[in-house]
DNA sequence: ATCGCTGCAAACGGTTTGCAGGACA
DNA sequence: TGTCCTGCAAACCGTTTGCAGCGAT
């Protein structure tokens, strides 16, 4: 009935393509702000980070561990989740959340915000910017006589490949759409 | 630095004011879903769904619980979990997460969805419906070539209230902006 | 009478935290 | 050399589940 909470999501393809030029910059500011906060640089936050800035996709902390041993790393959950903490405070990631009973983690570049469209049968996921959605919020919040901070978008539904069948509709990989 | 997760949400005020019509409308579409369903129609189910249905906020389990208790109705919070997934099945009920560590819930009727405002501040909730952002959805996804099932749209900031500084800013109520 | 429900308490699972030993500056 | 980190395991907490007894039809 429930979707499983596969916290097994490494069953979803990670792979590590994109800009490896982006990576390093992040991590150029990253380094910063641990130095700005007068924290350490360490070998394993170092690690956490670029296993994130590598990735075009939404990790949870399994995704992370599961990259990071299999480039030989050994780190514990723990670390992982602080260090998460970490580059959110950075505002270097973004903390996400697709009802999956798991929190999944994606880089950002200083102010750039993205809205996400979510697969329910496979997973994928696709993420957008849209100045219209912008400006929709501000229309609405100024109207209810809100000041805006943060939003969420999520679309859910079926991806073009999942529509068109190329995958058996119900092959659960645990994202419950609301 | 992280909110506290304050299953203690019951700190805000739970009124009961709304349509009593319209709870009664509710509660005879829930006795005809369990009917329908071959599901006995128990006194617990009816006094949880008529707390949700009396409702016009976005309840917790724990909200549910002292509502029914002061009552004077003893439910234990596995039946008020298991009912409110009947609700939700039955689609007279939705199931909401602003991040606070748990789940919340509020009553619908029919085809009729929400999008939120959340103050930060002080965790008032704001429901707004825009056909707006159902078009600008409907571009996104058909640009994107999704098809859609549901979508999620949560503004976070401060309400007209806290913007005007009636409350303390950092007064914690446990919502966690994005 | 027969299911299915209910309440309790235990189990579950993602996340957080305490602590002893280790690494960065 | 002191501070902060790391890994492990335990704690935490919202939610789910197993089970014995009760209630709706």
């Amino acid at each position: 009935m429930a979707a499983s909470k596969t916290s097994e999501s490494s069953s979803r393809v990670i792979s590590t393509k994109p800009p490896i030029g982006c990576a390093l910059l992040l991590m150029d500011l990253f380094r910063s702000y641990l130095h700005q906060q007068r924290l350490p640089v360490t070998h394993q936050r170092e690690a956490i980070a670029m296993s994130l800035f590598e990735s075009e996709q939404q990790l949870s902390v399994d995704d992370l561990a599961e990259l990071l041993r299999r480039r030989g790393e050994h780190v514990g959950k723990a670390t992982i989740y602080r260090t998460l903490s970490l580059l959110v405070e950075a505002d270097l990631a973004r903390e996400l959340d697709f009802g999956e009973g798991f929190k999944r983690y994606e880089h950002q570049a200083g102010e750039a915000r993205y809205d996400h469209l979510i697969c329910t049968n496979c997973g994928r996921v696709e993420r957008f910017t849209r100045p219209a959605v912008d400006d929709l919020q501000d229309e609405i919040a100024a109207e209810l006589g809100f000041f805006v901070q943060s939003r969420r978008l999520e679309i859910y539904g079926l991806c073009g490949r999942c529509k068109a069948g190329e995958r058996e509709i119900g092959e659960d990989v645990g994202v419950r759409p609301k």
